[in-house]
DNA sequence: ATGAAAGCGCTAACAT
DNA sequence: ATGTTAGCGCTTTCAT
């Protein structure tokens, strides 16, 4: 029986390798890392060594030297809980299913680089500083940042770091670091259009929360594309992203201006609250009252009629942050740039 | 103006702290990990030379010697996917908001813990081989590992790693690793106690893919539970655990048995799927027919009318996961214990 | 093409 | 209580 017994209790080292191949530590590390000048009968030998040893090169070792993890960070930052209502658990985010949309896309282009990404999230001023200290400590070689909230520091501080880094999102305030987004603009642009080339002349929104930069910048968008269209009055009322809040916001609307023929919704979870307010007011949808969404999420197709809405490709825009951090690291020249995403229209039943 | 100019391209190592602070590399090593046998006096000395210094330890060297890293992989493992019908984007399980909800559980111990997560993905032997690799290089202190398929050969290989691991529910095939789990059958017993307690007699149940454990052992608990009820047919269906296949699922049941006045959905995603069928069918809910599901997620107050479900209490299940691996990191004696959660009722509208 | 040797930055015996 | 020293496992000049 031949069987190799690999009962050695500590894992087998270069050296070890190098001892079983009768060549230097130099040529098994040329070998491993697929180095050019070694003689294929060398590297051969080298070959079996390491297969008989079942060498598996050290991280720690090797990051030591190359100054390279091979791993990024994904940094979620959301808004400090409240100290009073802890809530136990995190929530938020990580159940929300765009996060996971997010997750889907970075994984796509990173798996093919072997790069693994490092999941941390920062809700407060202490999971701040470890965040930070974790990523100085050279854990990670770039880092991808989800902010939430508008008046985060992070992602200032995190430029201040000087590792590759890239935002999901236009940071609240100016940082210099590149950003990825969608063109929300253009985006509020397709839904009014939509609305207005229906005829619907009373059309109102449910704005997303006004400190945060993205539902800013919709509501602003609303406005002026309805003036564009010719129509002044803009009725609003402001959600909170969640469906509860739409729900909410659509009857405070709905309250304001009972002859509403059209609504955006600043988002499509917020509509899916917004819908069944509508039909419970007796409107028909589409013929009484169109609605136009925003984000083309799971929401829009589980929502009953489904939800025509404005196509956020978030998949794609993750995987273009994946591709920005992966060209810093690799050390592009330059500063790298922002990507701006152009949405789409997608037209299911309720407009 | 006295601003410390750190201009010093090259991050500070012990050595420069040591030098700055007029001690040895081995005293501000001893104060910077909070050694006891340090005199306050030299303690002070170190704090200020480090923070005049920015020194930040870094991480591959000491994970050298420590042979420690501090964090652990949260690895997910989904059956491969076609390989003809190669869908874009990883979808599924990183969507799936009971995913967002295994980190939040989890990351609630890890962080006071001061661990990090690694999220990786497995869905082809490829990626198999590579995240096992990647295990190997000493990476991380422990992996808790989340499969959905039960022919899955990845928790058999983490078990021949001998790295600290934890499984998320009972494995296809016996394998030496801890697990967590809901007591589904008794989660079951409770469902059918409840609509029996109701008076009803034709329950069938929406079940879900039977090559997955938890699916088998729901529809064989709901058999033995109607049994034991003294109801002696079980008319079932199956789903795919997802809403569109809870629908389809439930139409079949329906057809093949129009009486119906009880149905146990095996999850409430499918639950989703299921109730509108029923109401289309013209069945009133609780009224008609009951309805129980499984999970308690959010699906359940999503659903209209709202799900009565039994709950499982997700979070608190990956939080056991991580103090298990933490335990085992840590050096725990003896076999790692498994470990059975006690499902509840929670009762809404649907029965 | 290959090997020898010098570190990478840190911790942990050991010595004082 | 503090310093000295020997590695941890690897990559990478620099000779040969």
């Amino acid at each position: 029986m031949t069987r190799e017994t690999p009962k050695s209790t500590r894992p087998a080292t270069l050296e070890d390798v190098a001892r079983a191949a009768g060549v230097s530590r130099a040529t098994v590390s040329r070998v491993v890392n697929g180095s050019s000048s070694v003689d294929p009968v060398l590297r051969h030998k080298v070959r079996e060594a390491v297969s008989a040893t079942h060498y598996v090169p050290n991280h720690a070792a090797r990051s030591l030297v190359t100054r390279r993890t091979d791993s990024i960070a994904l940094v979620v930052s959301e808004r400090e809980r409240s100290p009073v209502v802890r809530t136990p658990f995190i929530g938020r985010m990580f159940t929300d299913p765009h996060f996971g949309r997010v997750v889907s896309g970075l994984m796509e282009v990173l798996r093919p680089a072997r790069v693994q990404t490092v999941l941390m999230l920062a809700d407060d001023a202490a999971s701040c500083g470890q965040v930070l200290t974790y990523l100085r400590q050279g854990h990670v070689d770039g880092v991808v940042l989800v902010s939430s909230h508008p008046d985060d520091p992070l992602p200032r501080m995190l430029a201040g770091t000087g590792l590759p880094a890239v935002l999901a999102g236009r940071p609240g305030r100016t940082v210099p670091l590149p950003y990825v987004e969608v063109d929300q603009r253009t985006g509020v642009q397709l839904a009014v259009d939509h609305l207005a080339s229906q005829g619907r002349r009373r059309i109102g929104t449910v704005a997303g929360p006004q400190d945060m930069p993205a539902a800013q910048t919709r509501l602003e968008g609303f406005r002026r594309a309805l003036k564009s269209t010719g129509i002044g009055d803009a009725p609003w009322a402001e959600g909170d992203f969640t469906r509860a809040g739409g729900a909410a916001a659509m009857r405070r609307l709905l309250e304001r201006c009972p002859d509403l023929d059209g609504v955006f919704v600043a988002s499509d979870l917020m509509a899916l609250g917004a819908v069944p307010v509508l039909l419970r007011a007796g409107r028909r949808l589409p013929q009484d009252v169109a609605v136009v969404g925003f984000d083309d999420s799971e929401a829009a197709t589980a929502c009953d009629p489904a939800l025509t809405t404005v196509r956020q490709p978030v998949e794609e825009m993750a995987s273009e942050m994946a591709r920005i951090v992966l060209r810093q690291i690799e050390g592009a020249n330059g500063a790298p740039s922002s990507v701006i995403f152009r949405p789409d229209l997608v037209v299911r039943e309720t407009a």
